[in-house]
DNA sequence: GTAGGGTTAG
């Protein structure tokens, strides 16, 4: 049996499609021989010595330069080398690797007379710091040779990645593995969310280094067991800076800034950047914006990532002015520096600054694309959205799954199932295998699709799944009414490694609560500290009280909501309004309302509701108070009316708020609706404002017949009673088409047509409302 | 030439 390292070699050498230079080639067949010859590995100390001194001189030098970034002088040295050899070539390629220029590395390995393996191991390390994983694959397949290191550096870059399925293939095929690649295997198993297995690998090899300990801290905090991460830290056996930092930055971003000032004052190895860095983003996302200034000006040396962790600090904190001081003042901006300031101004809304943020930056990587793709997303434009995506790749830019997740969200909300399995095909051409983000992210896009089956699929497909990819699966089956498919995943996920968390079991009981499952729910609710260690959040409240209330037990909700350790929530409240108008308990849905207009004077959608509620009860002047106290703030297309046109009829859902200031714009349009009414048969909309109390009535009966038509469609008496509705293969006319879309809005629900054929489509054929062609 | 820690999008 030959040792690994003469097995690779053979398979080198007798590879005829080997693309090495014939010269390269053949020296490597003369070193093989040798080697087989002498059956010994050969001598990585020999092969030093061969070497010029004078060129290891100049290599040395252009090294030097190398590391202080200075990349003229270095091209300099090189350019004036009396003789260059593959180590000098090397040199340069490690040197723009290391300065991230890698279209300079790339460039040069194709000018390279000749290559040895250290300049491939380059070039993978290249082409994996930049984030091209395809690409450095290929590489991989295609070497000639490959050692240790070229299989490391495929395992923790798919590690990285959370690519678990291929780092574990390649850790298995390796011939030699070291303990790096060790390492890397553990790096996968914690950076795919797969963290049981990861210690079960950790606690299965006693002789792990200070690498593997810190990277085990590094996943408890992931995993949000900050306690566990510290008893760890205070087990291992030695601990260098980069474990105290691990600790430190885990009491930070957990929240508990006490303890990680106590370790950051106590700490005995010295105090580098991350450290500091850590502590001032820690202050930051506890909202103490001032503490977190001032570690930052007491930290010794700065850097670009110190500097943006404060301007973060700024803008998380939404005090825009002082960020954008900070932002002018800095010494050197980087391209992280920009895209902090585009994605706040973007999640804060500011629409403007965020484009101005993305047309002045010098240059744009993916995360700016994404994030000014999320800006557009949040303020809902979504043609902009969509214009914007494919602008990115018209401009060159390599979409990543954050971009494709934009976009298909986008879709979803658009209701554009077409493009967005486009877009799912070609999220297979480019991806390297199905990771859990890009799957999640499909999983996503399906649900908000209402498309369970293709959700499924993809579910189902997956090699890997995290504890987010079993919450989509069950909240997605829970938000469609499917409760006991949800029940079902949820009861699957038990039997993984893999451990419910706070979302999953919100997602179990309001599941529950949409299949009835009102028992199972409560069981669950009172047992879950138990049995899954986790404390009921004030969703969990929420989706209890929801549950209680749909199964028209609002005494027990009520009780409920006051034995809350925690101020109820506006949702918490809507959940007991909702249940109040459905079980007729105008007393609690009224309490309820109440407290949101406490809560949000300026929600609209809440006094719809509570309008709602009285209109059912037939309290009219109570209608119309609410909808006076909305004033202009409703999103009608005309305040206080609600109505859809259905084959040139008018149908009017509610006519409420006469008393509204806007009188003018009322009444023309109550001229046109008039017209409308009059020719279709039905009352006239002036004379129903006139005596809107009295003449509810006939609104009411308006109401229904137009519910009638929706009940027709099933778009009304979703099971579920959630707002997203599909309707697959729906034969409807054109008129209905734009109904249905329209009854959508009014009652802010979001249906779907799948497949629908328009009226035109088709020769011969009719439509639910009774018309035929 | 390969492994662990701090800042940005999802």
């Amino acid at each position: 049996m030959p040792k690994p390292m003469q097995m690779r070699l053979w398979l080198f050498v007798h590879s005829n499609s080997s693309p090495i230079p014939r010269i390269l080639k053949r020296s490597f067949s003369n070193h093989v021989e040798s080697t087989v010859n002498n059956n010994h590995a050969p001598d990585k100390k020999k092969k030093k010595n061969k070497e010029d001194p004078r060129v290891v001189k100049w290599n040395k030098a252009i090294a030097y330069h190398m590391r202080l970034g200075h990349l003229a002088r270095a091209q300099q040295l090189f350019d004036q080398m009396p003789r260059t050899t593959v180590s000098s070539y090397n040199t340069m390629l490690s040197g723009y690797v290391s300065n991230s220029h890698f279209a300079l590395a790339i460039s040069l390995f194709s000018r390279m007379p000749s290559r040895d393996i250290i300049s491939y191991n380059t070039m993978l390390h290249c082409h994996v710091r930049s984030g091209h994983l395809p690409t450095a694959r290929h590489l991989f397949d295609e070497m000639p040779v490959k050692d240790e290191v070229s299989y490391n550096t495929m395992i923790s870059a798919y590690a990285r990645h959370g690519l678990l399925h291929q780092a574990k293939e390649l850790f298995h095929q390796a011939p030699v593995r070291n303990n790096i690649s060790w390492n890397g295997l553990l790096a996968a198993y914690i950076h795919s969310g797969r963290f049981e297995l990861a210690k079960q690998l950790f606690e299965s090899k006693p002789n792990w280094d200070v690498i593997s300990w810190n990277s085990m801290i590094r996943g408890y905090v992931q995993q949000k067991q900050i306690y566990e991460a510290q008893k760890l830290f205070d087990n291992m056996p030695d601990r260098d800076n980069v474990s105290w930092n691990t600790i430190i930055s885990g009491f930070a971003q957990s929240g508990d800034m006490t303890e990680a000032r106590r370790l950051f004052d106590i700490m005995p190895v010295e105090k580098d950047v991350f450290t500091w860095t850590a502590v001032v983003s820690g202050y930051a996302k506890n909202g103490n914006v001032e503490e977190a200034r001032g570690m930052f000006e007491k930290m010794p040396h700065k850097n670009v990532v110190s500097w943006n962790a404060i301007i973060a600090a700024y803008m998380q904190n939404r005090r825009f002015n002082e960020a954008r001081k900070l932002f002018d003042q800095m010494p050197c901006r980087d391209q992280v520096t920009w895209n902090t300031m585009l994605s706040a101004y973007g999640n804060a809304g500011m629409i403007e600054e965020a484009r101005e943020m993305f047309y002045e930056m010098p240059s744009r990587d993916t995360v700016s694309w994404s994030a000014m793709l999320a800006a557009y997303s949040q303020v809902g434009l979504s043609e902009e959205v969509l214009y914007m995506f494919r602008e990115m790749f018209r401009r060159g830019t390599k979409a990543n799954y954050s971009s494709y997740a934009c976009a298909l969200s986008t879709c979803a909300d658009m209701a554009t199932l077409n493009y967005g399995t486009q877009l799912h095909t070609q999220l297979f051409k480019v991806s390297y295998g199905m990771g859990c983000f890009v799957g999640n992210v499909l999983l996503t896009f399906y649900f908000k699709c209402g498309s369970m089956d293709d959700a499924q699929k993809v579910f189902d497909e997956m090699l890997e799944k995290d504890t987010a990819s079993w919450n989509t699966m069950i909240s997605g089956y829970a938000r469609h009414g499917f409760g006991l498919k949800a029940w079902e995943v949820f009861d699957l996920m038990k039997q993984t490694q893999i451990k419910p968390d706070d979302i999953t079991l919100v997602g179990v009981l309001s599941a529950s609560s949409h299949a009835g499952l009102v028992d199972k729910g409560i069981s669950l609710f009172y047992t879950m500290e138990q049995v899954y260690d986790i404390t009921p959040k004030p969703a969990h409240y929420t989706c209890m009280i929801d549950l209680l209330g749909r199964a028209g037990r609002l005494k027990e909700a009520q009780s409920l909501v006051k034995e809350m350790p925690f101020e109820p929530e506006p949702t918490t409240w809507g959940a007991l309004l909702g249940a109040s108008r459905v079980h007729r308990e105008p007393e609690i849905g009224i309490w309820a309302a109440k407290k949101i207009f406490e809560l949000e004077p300026n929600n609209t959608g809440m006094y719809v509701l509570l309008s709602n509620l009285y209109a059912s009860y037939g309290k009219w002047s109570d209608v119309l108070k609410t909808r006076v106290l909305m004033g202009g703030r409703g999103a009608r297309k005309v305040p206080g009316f609600s109505w859809i046109e259905i084959k040139n009829k008018v149908h009017v859902f509610s006519v409420g708020d006469s008393a509204h200031p806007d009188k003018q714009r009322i009444y023309h349009f109550l001229e046109e609706l008039d017209l409308k009414m009059k020719k279709a048969g039905y009352v006239s909309a002036t004379e129903m404002v006139l005596h809107d109390v009295e003449e509810e009535e006939k609104v009411h009966m308006l109401r229904y017949h137009s519910e009638r038509l929706a009940v027709a469609f099933g778009i009304l008496n979703v099971p579920s009673g959630r707002p997203i509705r599909i309707i697959k293969n729906l034969r409807v006319c054109e008129d209905c088409h734009n109904a249905i879309k329209y009854i959508a809005k009014i009652e802010n629900r979001l249906i779907i047509l799948r497949d629908s054929n328009r009226f035109h489509h088709f020769s011969g054929g009719s439509c639910s409302c009774g018309d035929y062609w």
